[in-house]
DNA sequence: TTGTACGCGTTATCAA
DNA sequence: TTGATAACGCGTACAA
């Protein structure tokens, strides 16, 4: 009754008497190879190579009790803009997930509590071995929720507002060192108004950022009060928090994101400013629009991050102890000349 | 030997034993409900919930030879801009193949020959089904590798140069009939020296767009010539580009990608002609950036191409013959009003 | 309506 | 060094 073409697999079995060996012989070629006789180790793996033989996912995870996937929430591209990171960080998981002989298995939910709900499923029918989640937020309920439920997971991003009672693994990068990185930068140009264009306190990531702009320009009479919360990540909320800015006395601004930059960039465009750069602009997330558009930015490793986050998860789910458990990385500054959408 | 506290997990047998019931009654329960009394169906389903059971994803899989899971090669993110089309298909296909209880699996490779080497091992060990292809080039290799190795696939996308000879399915996107109606709203709009501004011949989806804005313009004296090819979907090949459709004399530009229209609004705006909208300009893709810029574009129903595609490939799976087993859907063009970064 | 038996492909254990 | 046996969890044909 079923149905495509799908012609016989080869098996263990198949090739074993295929050469007259045992099945176990085939099947220590290829997890021990050392305890089998070389003459025959190299029969069995010529009939492997010229049958194309590939164990069975599915009889390999039913012995071992391991499906060697992970999965992970896949966001709705929000701003096609910022999401640029998480697009990096997205390849980077799935490339060195991969490398490990591991799977990405992605899922789709429209909040929270259908994420965890996903993933506890996919957990309990041994589809994942674990989660990793993203965009960790203030007081983000899912790390509480999956360790109720037994689900293994790491986070990228740290359990902000909780990190003194989190114990469980995660890899972040260090955004306070990056704005830091933007203001000592622009202070070494000259500049004594350092302006910060972020979002209201609260969220965590823009706290975080916001911070590091603060404890390099606090001794800068001139930059007290330059802080402008924006509401949405949005380049035209940029062109707003921008002329505020601007309008205190702001000669240079840090931004939370390459988003806001960008409005940034767009005010001093229109009020025709640009190729004097008079007020520089430094943006977060180091984005293709970024590179296009001749934005200075701070880059995230995440790369990094995303080795470092899987190294953690296989050494618990190992059962040992990760050396450092808590990973922050660090960021750095790009710096550009900016330029009308050259390269 | 086994690592990490996983506690074991619930199994048919189980729900069965601490009910008094057979396995195959459990597994009734779930497969073939109709069979079972009500009253042992309520316990057992009762059983199920309290547990939290969910039958084993191998076990399942080993049984019935499918992996319910699907194979996608996610490429590395180039350009933050156009590949937010694909990162809504990403996402649609993950939660179309999610309704249909299907798993989306990402694999990255360097170019089409590892993608299809991966695809294969992972059809051959049983992990995936199924393969999904994008971004089908000229001449594209893909496919007939597939075949050969009996890997069952689809395509979004049409195999350029191939279509004739082609019988697998694939769903893509009519780009000629969005610069169609790109070129047809700015003929309306009155201009008769329409431009386009695309890629060099031979790529398949940009001559495919450059002829639907061809087929509309031919019979305007005035648009003749009016076709300028650069080598990077850039904004910075996008000034270049409208620099020369202007010179040329062109009063309105289609543009084959946004990445291309944001280089030529940028070089309005540097020659100061924004606000006046002389040179009206229309992308292609519809992504955020386009709408946070106010650019008119061409909108792909990528949703639609996602629940189209999986519909074919669970068809072709089932054994059944589709209908319409290739399929062209109808863009359409956003229109906006240009504005300097706001919505 | 329920229970029994078998096989899916793999790996671990132990005997030869 | 190699081979036989058991078990992982599930679905299904068949018998009760």
């Amino acid at each position: 009754m079923d149905a495509v073409n799908r012609q016989a697999r080869p098996t263990l079995v198949s090739i074993a008497q295929e050469l007259g060996v045992s099945r176990q012989t085939v099947s220590n070629v290829l997890n021990n190879p050392s305890v089998v006789h070389p003459r025959t180790r190299e029969r069995v793996d010529a009939a492997i190579k010229k049958a194309g033989y590939r164990p069975s996912a599915a009889g390999k995870a039913l012995r071992t009790q391991r499906s060697m996937a992970i999965g992970l929430r896949l966001y709705r591209a929000v701003d096609g803009i910022n999401g640029a990171v998480m697009d990096r960080f997205l390849h980077s998981l799935a490339e060195e997930a991969q490398r490990l002989g591991y799977q990405l298995t992605l899922l789709t939910a429209d909040d929270a509590a259908g994420e965890v709900e996903k993933l506890e499923t996919l957990y309990r029918s041994a589809s994942i071995d674990l989660a990793v989640l993203t965009d960790t937020g203030m007081d983000d309920t899912r790390p509480a929720r999956l360790r109720e439920n037994q689900v293994p997971f790491v986070t990228f991003g740290r359990p902000w507002g909780r990190i003194a009672t989190s114990d469980h693994c995660w890899v972040d990068v260090d955004g306070a060192a990056g704005t830091a990185a933007a203001a000592s930068w622009l202070r070494e140009l000259g500049h004594e108004r350092i302006g910060f264009l972020g979002w209201p306190e609260g969220s965590g990531v823009g706290d975080d950022r916001r911070a590091g702009w603060w404890a390099t320009v606090a001794d800068l009479p001139g930059s007290a009060g330059l802080s402008v919360a924006v509401l949405d990540d949005h380049p035209s909320a940029g062109v707003e928090g921008a002329t505020q800015l601007v309008a205190r006395g702001a000669t240079a601004i840090v931004c939370a994101s390459d988003s806001l930059a960008l409005g940034a960039i767009g005010h001093f465009r229109t009020v025709g400013r640009l190729g004097e750069a008079e007020v520089p602009v430094v943006g977060f997330d180091d984005t293709p629009v970024a590179r296009a558009t001749g934005l200075s930015s701070v880059h995230q490793p995440v790369e990094q991050a995303a080795v470092d986050l899987l190294e953690l998860a296989f050494t618990v789910l190992d059962g040992k102890t990760p050396a450092r458990p808590q990973r922050l990385l660090e960021p750095h500054l790009v710096q550009r000349r900016l330029q009308p959408f050259a390269r």
